[in-house]
Formats: structure tokens, sequence, C-alpha cells
DNA sequence: ATAAAGTGTCCGGTATTTCGGACACTTGTT
DNA sequence: AACAAGTGTCCGAAATACCGGACACTTTAT
């Protein structure tokens, strides 16, 4: 995804080889040999060799010594604890996800922004044979949601333009949405605190959204099911219910529980 | 804790800033400001701007706008997310705790080694007035629990030694533990499954811990409860049976779930 | 008011680090 | 057996990233 970066040429900094390994091994979701990694990200392998001893050795990442293969180590797991637990919103919202997807059997998944695109935090995969890809950590352009139109509704339209990246706007179904329409979509959707799209992702999915509001109006989440294009009015309504019984729930709680740092 | 770094003197890499960085974070558990930081780490305030500017823009730190205080970011939250995927022990030992938790209202813990050193992966506060540090990420010397004996239960001897650094030999309570009573305390630990130590953190705590091993015969993890030094032997036997009746029901995981590394 | 302490930013020089390439091994295929 | 492809390690040279220090502001205390 994203920028391939300026890798070609001059030396870059450990640094950002650090942020870059980190972000690949995301990305893959497995555990992944040093040799792939380096050819992935065209770095030298003495380069990717010496940070991910590095890394290693603080335990932020872990080297399976008989296959050779490199992932996440146990010091980024207690990094994300720490964070999930400065953010209670993050496992309050999980709870309802798993809440949700028990009580209909459809997709649930919480969901926010991380710099400026879309990405699923906690995920229940539903019964049915649908199955969008629902890892957490997976991201998306912000056009291409129901979601991420909601995750920028509290924002200006000048806001919005200058954190969405143009081509963006052209989505995985073919279509090309103008900055106005998106404008039209996001506004409507703020209007109604719902957001429902079909076919964006492709042919076969809807996405239904409500918000999570701080109470400095700001959406900080969404919780959202991904279900059938063609699901039956009533059961989508019904859904919508159920949606909106959790938004009623974790609005409940005070903004500095679902927003700390604002 | 453990080592100041070689700090002073002369220019430090990048990469091991950004190590530092995220250590102290972890230890420190709450947002923090740039200075403070710098201050901590005797390291001069311009680079570590420099640092956490890199790690924020990659979402893997977050910076307050309001306060300037720095912590975690989604990305790092993403990152342990993957870690836990990958290591089902995780989950399912956090289960575990959680419902011993609940079962008998004493403090439990899931425990593990993080580098040379204990560390508690999830646990779940008792309603006893006694109270451990017990957040996820905070780590002792292995000599210093119940737990980290049986941690170290599968290794040699000399293994032993080469991991614990000697200093850690001296408990909290003022005892000095010799490496041949520490050896003995591993041996009878191992043959029994079981690990039980009074006063060592201190007067007032007795850890109880039992062992989860991997079909490869090596203990990846250790479930505890840690309760008063004065409790009924019959009420310890209670806890002892509801430890071995999770130990049950996770050693019947596979050895690839337990240890998918190894 | 004045002072003191802390924050966030910028800059140039040099001590350090990244890179490219080579080497010895291992593994698996022809 | 010979070969091809991949892994892990090491090295010197050149490019540059880190440090120290300075500056302009803001906040809090005297």
């Amino acid at each position: 995804m994203a920028k391939t970066a300026q890798s070609s040429g001059s030396r870059m900094r450990g640094i950002d080889r650090v942020v870059e390994i980190l972000e690949v091994l995301r990305e893959i979701g497995v555990p992944t040999q040093v040799g792939q990694l380096a050819a992935r990200l065209n770095a030298p392998r003495s380069s990717i060799y010496e940070v991910i001893g590095s890394l290693a050795a603080a335990g932020i990442l872990e080297v399976n010594p008989n296959t050779g293969e490199v992932f996440f180590g146990l010091a980024s797991y207690f990094h994300g604890a720490a964070y999930a637990r400065q953010n209670p919103i993050i496992g309050l919202g999980a709870e309802e996800v798993n809440r949700l997807g028990r009580a209909t059997g459809e997709t649930a998944e919480l969901c926010t922004l991380i710099k400026s695109r879309y990405a699923i935090v906690h995920s229940m995969p539903g019964n049915s044979l649908l199955r969008m890809e629902t890892k957490p950590g997976f991201t998306l352009p912000v056009p291409w949601t129901a979601s991420g139109r909601l995750l920028v509704a509290h924002m200006s339209r000048e806001e919005v333009e200058a954190l969405i990246a143009p081509e963006d706007f052209n989505l995985p179904n073919g279509v090309t949405l103008s900055p106005d329409a998106f404008h039209d979509e996001v506004r409507a959707a703020d209007a109604q605190g719902l957001c429902v799209t079909s076919g964006i992702l492709d042919n076969f999915t809807k996405c239904i959204a409500v918000p999570i509001r701080s109470t400095f109006g700001q959406n900080v989440a969404t919780l959202c099911f991904v279900v059938p294009v063609a699901i039956e009015p009533a059961r989508e309504e019904a859904l919508v219910a159920a949606l909106r019984e959790s938004q009623r729930r974790l609005s409940q709680y005070p903004a500095s529980i679902l927003a700390p740092g604002a």
C-alpha cells in the first residue's frame, strides 16, 4: 500500500527502516523471512539484518530460530496493551462488536481513522458465506467505506480534502467519485447519523455504519455491519436498530474516555 | 529499571533511541511530555523531538496536541494485535485468568519471560485489599517470583545462570539467594509442577503458580495467584485445584498453538 | 514587572551508520 | 555431482544523522 518511499539512490535513516519494517509486517500479517522483507522494501539485506537485530534484542520483534522468520514480539504486545489501557473505547467498542456479532450472526466491526485511512480496529466475523477481509489493522482509503464518510463528518470540507489523496476517490468498483459528490454524501451521513453504502468494495456487499461521537462532537469511531447487498429491508432495519442500541451504550461515556487526547 | 545504557558521551543511534523511548513509555505507562522523556533518558531534546516526530507520523506514537504529551499510537495497538493473533496462548490464557479471578476473587495473572525477565502478560485484580502491581508489561527479575522458577524449569542449570544477572539474586526482602539454593528450588518446582513462594516481594504476599507446558516440554507461560501469606491451607488447596483445572484446559492445545515459534 | 523554567524549532559540523559487495554455508533441484 | 538460490555475516568508504547550543515563546512563580 501507499508510498514506495524514495528508497532508491541514497541511504535511508535507520528510524525510517524501523517504521517500514513494522508497517510491512502489519500488512503481511504473518511471520516473514528477512530476505523477503528486504526484497519487498527494496532495501539492502545487510541493513535489514542490522535493524531487525536491534528490534529483536528489545523484544519488539521476534526471530524464529528454526525458520528465520521475523514477526512482532512480546514487547509490541505490551505497547498495544498500554495503548488500549489509555483508550478505553477500544475495549468497550470491541465488546459491543462481539455482542452485535453474536446477536445477529452478521460480520460486525469497530473502525476508526489511522493517519488518513480507514482502519479496522476489531471485528467479529459473521456466519454468512460472505467474508470480507476483517483483520484488525487492515486499512482502506476513506471514500471506499461507509464508516469513512462518518469518520470525517465532523471536519470541514477543506480539512477533508487535505486529508484524502485524489486517487482515493477512484473506487474499486470502477467509479470515480467527485469531491462534490463525496462531500454531499458525508453531509448526508452526518445529518442522519448513519451511513449505508452498496457495492463500493465489490458488487456483493453493503456496509451499514453508525458513528460513536464524543461529547465534543468528534466522531472518534464507528460501528458497522458488512452484509450482502440483497438484504431484505426489514432485516436491514433490525440491524440499524441493533447498531443504534450499541451506539447509545457507548455514547454515554464521557469524552475523556471516548477521546482521551482531545 | 535495568541498564541506564551508555548514554553519556557519544552519539547514539536513532534506532536505539526508538527502542529506549518505547521502553520508557511502557515503564511509565502514561502519556508523558517530550522534555521528561529526554531527561529520563539523558538524551538531547532535539534528538528526541526528531525521533518522536517520525514515530508519530507512522502512528506508532501519538502526540496530544493540547498537552504535548506522547504515548503509544494506534499502529502500536495493531502490532500488538498481530502478535496476539500469532500467539493464541495470549488470548486463551487471558480468558483463563479472567475465569480464575471471577471464580475466586483473588488476583490472578498470566506470566511469561521477556528477554531475561519475568513479565505479566494479563492480570485480573482480586477483591482483596492486597494489591500488587499487576499492569501487563510489568517485569521483575526471575528469582523474585514463583512463576519465574517455573519459567526456567525446562532449561539446564548453565542456561539459567547465563540468563539471570547475578544481582537479581538479591531479593527485595533482603535475602541473597545462592545459585545453588535457587537451582534446588527450580528443580523442586519442576518436579511438582507447582511453585509457591512466600514473602519474597514483600512480607505480606504469597505467589502460587503452575506452568503451561507445550508438548515439547517447554514451559511457555504460567498461571498464578497472588494472595496474602496468611491464607488458610484449605483455601490454598482450593486455589491450587483451580489453577490445575485451568492448566488442564490450556495444556490440551497442540504445541503449535502454545509455542508457535518453537 | 521580573525572573525562572519549560516548550518547540532550527542549524552546522563531525562522529557514526548505512550501503554495496563479497564470502562461506545450507538447501533443494537438475 | 554440479548448480542455483537463499541465508547469515563481515568490511571499508562515503553520505548524513545526531548532537550541542541558541533562539523565540509561553507559562508559572516571585
